[in-house]
DNA sequence: TAGATTGTTAATCGATTAACAATC
DNA sequence: TAGATTGTTAATCGATTAACAATC
């Protein structure tokens, strides 16, 4: 579901990653200073040695014995998926999904911050969601060069999709989040995660059924 | 990352089913009437084996020579879906993620129907979200089994997410599609689904690091 | 018939996990 | 020392894909 460039590392941990660092985090506000794979097991439904593996393809982080210390492995984490500073955010649709992104407070407290939204509608251009304003999607290009931003977030409908990608490729942006249905191509060197929220739900919906059925 | 009850058949499908049925309705619209599985690869970037024996899982759905006939196919995937019918949807979590989420269309356009919201936020109660007016998340119970709803989204922040999830199970929610970073846990027999929309941000990060770094 | 494309087998590939020596 | 837990190997498991006979 993801295109991406190679490498030696596999996809699975590296969306693990994320999980890991969450755990970790949970249990550093719990006050624990170290951890163990068994421990980080039970928070994430992810096997310890499952677990131990993935953490060893960056470097050996723990203590035989003692564990993973617990601070030091955020750290190395935040290092590995460089959420140690804050990112740029371009978001392209500025309907009720890109003004709910824009608003989330997930997104700062992890590190990143909407720093442009864009539309095509003139009903919205102008417009403030939060402290920003929209701008004609147009000046896309120079506002994402102006402000260095590298990751772009689709929030427009299916039908645009595909050329609100080709307008962040041309502008330089090198990861694109597509929150539509529409799975969009791009060109090498700009990775896509295509990531429609309702898919998840009809999916969910197939265990539905089957419950259902038996009930 | 979902916890589900035992099948035959793998995660993986289920998961490709929703991709499929997308990419049927976009070759529906386009006025097709037949498709085969290399146009389906083309257009969802699934490889076509894979797309051929992913349907095999459920019946002989093709016709060798020629292909799929779209109208039958869809047909075929909304039945095992199951969404050849609306659901109704909880949501509890009326903030701005919550709000996003009960006002997108893309919900609708695809069988669902966020048909009650509630929040713990005596600020919040009482408030409109587009027709539906927020209730206290204590009437869930009441509420889901009047209303026979069997699918619940958590929108909350992450302290709230497990308490949530209880009541949810208690609710007698089958399908819980939980939007925080926490994993929650609950009994046997109610499937949830964890996809927090930040993670997969952090996960995109790890790719522009290793692009910036080579550049 | 010749060309196309399915459904399915068998081969490949990669990811998960159990097990355990290393070591704190 | 005894107990705990890592890092890593080897075994297992499952998913992906190439290939092709069946057949439209």
């Amino acid at each position: 579901m993801a295109g991406h460039t190679s490498s030696s590392i596999p996809e699975g941990v590296i969306e693990r990653l994320p999980v890991y660092l969450n755990a970790l985090m949970q249990v550093r506000d719990e006050g624990s200073g170290t951890v163990s794979s068994a421990k980080l097991s039970e928070l994430t439904e992810v096997n310890s040695a499952q677990i131990r593996r993935d953490l060893s393809y960056f470097g050996s982080f723990g203590r035989r014995g003692v564990g993973y210390e617990v601070i030091m492995l955020i750290d190395k984490m935040q290092n590995i998926l460089g959420s140690d500073h804050t990112h740029r955010l371009a978001l392209v649709g500025a309907g009720h999904l890109g003004s709910a992104i824009a608003s989330y407070n997930g997104l700062r407290a992890r590190g990143f911050i909407v720093s442009a939204i864009f539309d095509s509608d003139p009903a919205k251009i102008g417009n403030r969601i939060g402290d920003i304003v929209v701008q004609d999607v147009s000046t896309l290009a120079r506002a994402a060069e102006a402000q260095k931003i590298r990751i772009g977030i689709i929030a427009v409908p299916t039908t645009a999709a595909q050329e609100v990608a080709d307008l962040m490729s041309a502008a330089g942006i090198r990861v694109i989040l597509n929150y539509s249905p529409m799975i969009v191509r791009v060109a090498d060197g700009v990775v896509v995660h295509n990531t429609d929220p309702v898919r998840e739900l009809m999916h969910t919906l197939y265990y539905l059924s089957r419950a259902e059925g038996v009930a």
